[in-house]
RNA sequence: GGAGGAAUGGCAGAGUGGUCGAAUGCGGCGGUCUUGAAAACCGUUGACCGCUUACCGGCGGUCCGGGGGUUCGAAUCCCUCUUCCUCCGCCA
């Protein structure tokens, strides 16, 4: 959520850097400034009025407590007329700000400077490329098939007990992903990142704070009874640690880190790439999260972005990582880097990590401040978070890129997890 | 699941209808003293909104777990939700 004195400041600005981000504004940054003028209108009548009424207040019981019983009668008839007036002036004033909050969480975040302009993923901009890309890709299996071949990884089962998108791993792909997760935390904890494991159900509260609620509600799973959520995300939980929060400056940075299990709906995205683990409906993810200074965190991206960088790199799969293009990002961020790399069977590049900065629109919602003695009052924090890495794109790259026709060979740095170095065709 | 108790400022803890944003202690910040520090003493110490102000600031409003109610007036009374504690039952 931007703040009100962003928009009461820059209008023009907002307007300008959302265009950026496909998101035409003007309406909406119009009626927030007029629903805003009214809103302080209405509160200063309001202040007035109860300052009277308070003042008639201690007026009776002064009164009272010298027997002068009239005169407390009649300011006792006063104060009922202007207590309908506060009533209904009160009930307006409550409407209008729950009109200009709505109004507000309907504005995205404005991008960054660096942001490249334009509307779709092929007008993102490749930043850097590293790995080998494969040589031949002649008669290479796709990782769905290799799963099964190999007695690893099983769809069909997944479909059974719960439906499509809930794949189920078996002996050393089993193993494999949890050498993956143990990886991903420990590199995370060498990094400086405290390790959290979170309740994998958040509430109402919660979801709304990180921006779940109330636009992409249709893409989490909802426990009706309880009004609890699956999270999307361990950014969800992660980040609400700090929700109402006034952290002190100098204790910055806040790292976490967090491995959980992610759950969406993906509503409307049936029907591309969908295949395998391209796209799952649970799935497992170490996610990083970061609170920062405003001053520095776009060097906290940075070294999130190397952070990242090094894993895949130690994972020798070829990767590139791409600046999302306006129009190719999402509603909170500044800025994201996104991760791909490139599946050999498939031929193509795959999502796997997400780097953003959300500077202080995330915070604002959370009501996550800092207090720094150069400043007379608190100030936003600026939060950031990415994957580090999500788990089935990284296993279906794996699985073609190092596939050998009797066996899968595990890249080195993830032997001493898995205790193997290959998988084997079942005998 | 049953019975009882509780939730107050960064923390501890007083306050059971009016002058209470709230005693007191601790902590934090500033000062006196000291070569420096500690101790002692003095002062200061929340968040949000609005008005005002060149700035310092000033004025008003809201906030005592959340929501609702009674009352001219609520931290204090009533209803409700949430969380925590004690005891009993059940259970991994």
């Amino acid at each position: 959520m931007l703040t009100l004195k962003t928009i009461q400041e820059h209008p023009e600005e907002v307007i300008r850097k959302l265009q950026i981000k496909q998101f035409d504004a003007a309406g909406l940054v119009e009626q927030i400034l007029s629903l805003d003028r009214e809103r302080r209108e209405l509160q200063a009548g309001n202040d007035l009025m109860q300052s009277e009424l308070n003042r008639l207040s201690k007026s009776i019981g002064e009164y009272i407590r010298s027997g002068k019983n009239e005169e407390a009668e009649k300011a006792r008839e006063e104060t009922t007329r202007l207590k309908e007036q506060i009533k209904n002036r009160q009930k307006r004033h409550g409407e209008v700000e729950e009109e200009l909050r709505n109004l507000l969480t309907e504005l995205p975040n404005l991008p960054h400077d660096s942001v490249p302009p334009g509307k779709g993923s092929e007008d993102n901009v490749v930043v850097r490329e590293g790995g080998h890309l494969p040589e031949k890709t002649d008669g290479l299996l796709p990782h769905w098939e290799l799963g099964r071949r190999f007695g690893i990884l099983d769809f069909e089962l997944g479909n059974k007990l719960t439906g499509a998108g809930f794949p189920v791993f078996i002996g050393k792909g089993a193993r494999l992903q949890r050498a993956l997760i143990h990886f991903f935390l420990d590199e995370a904890i060498k990094a400086g990142y405290v390790e959290y494991l979170p309740p994998l159900m958040v509430n109402e509260d919660s979801a709304f704070a990180t921006g779940q609620l109330p636009d992409k509600e249709g893409q989490m799973y909802a426990l009706v009874q309880d009004r609890f959520y699956l999270i999307p995300t361990a950014e969800v939980p992660v980040t609400n640690f700090y929700r109402d929060m006034i952290l002190d400056a100098e204790k910055l940075p806040v790292k976490n880190t967090a491995y959980t299990p992610c759950f969406r709906r993906e509503a409307g995205s049936y029907g591309k790439d969908v295949r395998g683990l391209n796209r799952v409906h649970q799935f497992d993810k170490v996610e990083i999260v970061r609170i920062e200074h405003p001053d520095r965190s776009y060097e906290a991206l940075e070294e999130m972005v190397h952070h990242v960088e090094e894993l895949v790199k130690q994972l020798a799969l070829p990767y590139r990582i791409v600046r999302l293009c306006g129009g190719d990002m999402s509603f909170t961020s500044a800025l994201t880097y996104d991760f791909e790399v490139f599946a050999a069977a498939q031929q193509k590049w795959l999502e796997v990590s997400s780097v953003s900065n959300f500077e202080s629109f995330q915070a604002n919602r959370l009501k996550l401040r800092l207090r720094d003695p150069g400043f007379k009052k608190p100030i936003l924090a600026h939060t950031l978070n990415g994957s580090a890495l999500a788990l089935p794109r990284i296993v279906a790259a794996l699985l073609e890129n190092n596939q050998k026709p009797d066996a899968i060979i595990i890249p080195e740095v993830l032997i001493p997890y898995t205790g193997f170095d290959r998988i084997e065709l079942p005998g």
